[in-house]
DNA sequence: TCCCTGCGGGAAAGGGCTTTCTCTGCGGTA
DNA sequence: TACCGCAGAGAAAGCCCTTTCCCGCAGGGA
């Protein structure tokens, strides 16, 4: 690789001379010299050593982020605010993938440390798990120490910036949503419990239950990765445990589809005897058959202003936004079927022995 | 931030045994000076200069990627496997995403360059566009001659390793299917012309259709972007223009699905009335409503194989490895309806002046 | 004519780390 | 006892760039 002695060798004039043409420094130099040097750049198809000027220029502008998987349509959402706002800024993004391993984001949180960001920003929900959430701060108290800006996307633990989508009061819209059409048998798909979204949104939806006087066992909420496949999987586990189950709350989109294909493959009309409910508005949410009813999380609008935040200068720290939820009726929730409805209504308590598996 | 020396100083040791002790240089270190290290790295919560390091190893160890957009699913897809290999070999990745513009392609060739990228992978259509190729290729000759590995993902005018999709044969599949479900008036719902992908595709397609007697016409191909929106608009335009289509190929799946959201809108069903077909068989496919039947590429594979391939060492080098394109039948493609067959099959010209728009 | 100013350029000091080379001191052998 | 060898630690030379500081020179004012 050329470095920059070797143009200036070539251009006959000093490094400095070189470095100042290049970067359009302030400092003015002479045209001819000028020309040379960017003759030389040419010739030599000159490329500065990122990590020498990133070395040398003690500047900081790249902006870490860690999500739990960019590729998984709720975090493409809140980066692409990420990203509108730190073009706009001139910031370089550096995002790294965690896949919702706490080990890999300690890891993360050094290794974007280390590559001298100037801000950090986590995305995702976060864990129970007071090990790890004490480690974490410890590490992001460190970074802060030291001049470093981080904020939150969803996640309780953490004291400082945050934006915060307004979990709690999303899966109550979508349990009066289901009350309201008559639902008494909900089942509940959810995603992993170690995972503080899994249980903000569970809790609102079991106050909706409660207050119609409705309840929530156990037996009918399923756990299980917050994905297609989950979905699938826990609704077919929930389906079997209750077969009279008239309507499904998914923890989110991607299992709600899940669910979907489980209802289908099981011969179950969407939403004639079943209906399901999904979560965060994923752009397919509207293009799935029936379209889903679900609860729309302003995403992108997440991640612009969670870089605002960690971008602000001068403004008063810490911050926390509390971004609204907002329930969105497609396709996928009716009014519960009349039979059922008949017979839910004169067996509050369905019997245990029903469960298949 | 506290640097090595801070370490050293704290630990009364040297910069270059603190380093050693850090790293797990091979050179021996007693137990002792290695203890007050680390207790030191730790009250520090030293973090190596990530940018110094990599500069004073002169290593190049990171794999530089570029992709039109990573959450896409067609890139993720492939990402996934240019992931899986590059972490077995723990190698770091750089993703940046050039949105399909060419001067972005461009400039992140340059800067990865500059990041000292050990090998550099483009993932995405090529473009038809003579000055573009030229540049990028002198780029790209520029980073091989000092060293770097470059491979490309499905485009044509790179000369060195290269993953190639057989969209050729795609395209063909696609054709060949609706032609023996009986249909004759086919449109095609087209990405931009200026990307081989397109013109690779549809060069399939109608080789196809050449085959058996049937003709595509330019006024059935809609170019669009090659999204959901531009599959949905582009529809729209061709069923304005030709009421008459009994059947739709989607050079991609997402448009596939936009496309499927038209003919929804316009009280059309798939398959009874309207055959659609899409491309690349992404996750998404099997979960709309019909199914969508679909020509699947080996994505992960592609990227696997890309990533195999560059960090290869003693191989021959330039491989081409095609991958093959595979019809995947499911619920959107069905035979032509009886009555437009009873009245396409004595009009073979449908009428220049149906078009509404 | 002399001095001051300011412009254009170069020398050199970092920036934080790795790694080679050098040095010290110890144990072991002749 | 004298010497050799080696283990373990430090000194210092880079890695490549930016930027401050300094210097020489030309032009303008006194």
């Amino acid at each position: 690789m050329a470095t920059l002695s070797d143009v200036a060798r070539r251009a006959g004039v000093s490094p400095a001379t070189a470095s100042r043409v290049i970067n359009g420094s302030s400092k003015p130099v002479t045209d001819e010299l000028r020309e040379r040097v960017l003759a030389a750049v040419a010739e030599l198809q000159y490329v500065p050593n990122a990590h020498a000027q990133l070395l040398a220029r003690s500047h900081r502008s790249a902006v870490g982020v860690i999500v739990h998987d960019v590729s998984d349509p709720y975090f493409a959402e809140i980066t692409r605010g990420l990203q509108r706002v730190a073009t706009d800024q001139g910031r370089l993004l550096m995002i790294c993938n965690s896949y919702r391993d706490p080990d890999r984001e300690l890891e993360y949180v050094e290794l974007l440390r280390g590559h001298q960001v100037a801000a950090l920003i986590l995305a995702g929900s976060g864990y129970h798990d007071e090990a790890f959430t004490r480690q974490l701060n410890e590490k992001l108290a460190a970074y802060e120490a030291t001049g470093g800006r981080v904020a939150v996307i969803g996640r309780h633990e953490h004291s400082g910036d945050a934006v915060m989508p307004d979990n709690r009061t999303g899966g109550y819209l979508a349990g009066r949503e289901l009350c309201g059409l008559g639902h008494r048998a909900i089942g509940v798909v959810a995603g992993p419990r170690i995972l503080t979204t899994t249980t903000d949104r569970l809790a609102g939806l079991r106050q909706a239950l409660t207050e119609q006087g409705r309840e929530l066992p156990d037996r009918r909420i399923r756990y299980a990765e917050f994905d297609r496949d989950g979905g699938a999987e826990a609704t077919a586990r929930l389906l079997d445990a209750d077969p009279e189950l008239t309507a499904i709350v998914a923890l989110n989109d991607s299992m709600a589809i899940g669910a979907l294909a489980t209802l289908r493959a099981r011969g179950l009309a969407v939403p004639q005897q079943t209906s399901v409910v999904g979560f965060d508005d994923m752009p397919i949410a509207r293009d799935v058959t029936p379209a889903l009813t679900t609860v729309r999380l302003p995403l992108v609008d997440m991640g612009a202003r969670a870089m605002s935040l960690v971008l602000g200068v001068g403004a008063p720290t810490p911050r926390v936004e509390v971004l609204p939820a907002e329930l969105v009726r497609r396709d996928t929730a009716g009014p519960v079927p009349p039979s059922v409805r008949a017979t839910a209504g004169s067996t509050p308590h369905p019997r245990r022995g029903d469960a298949t598996t």
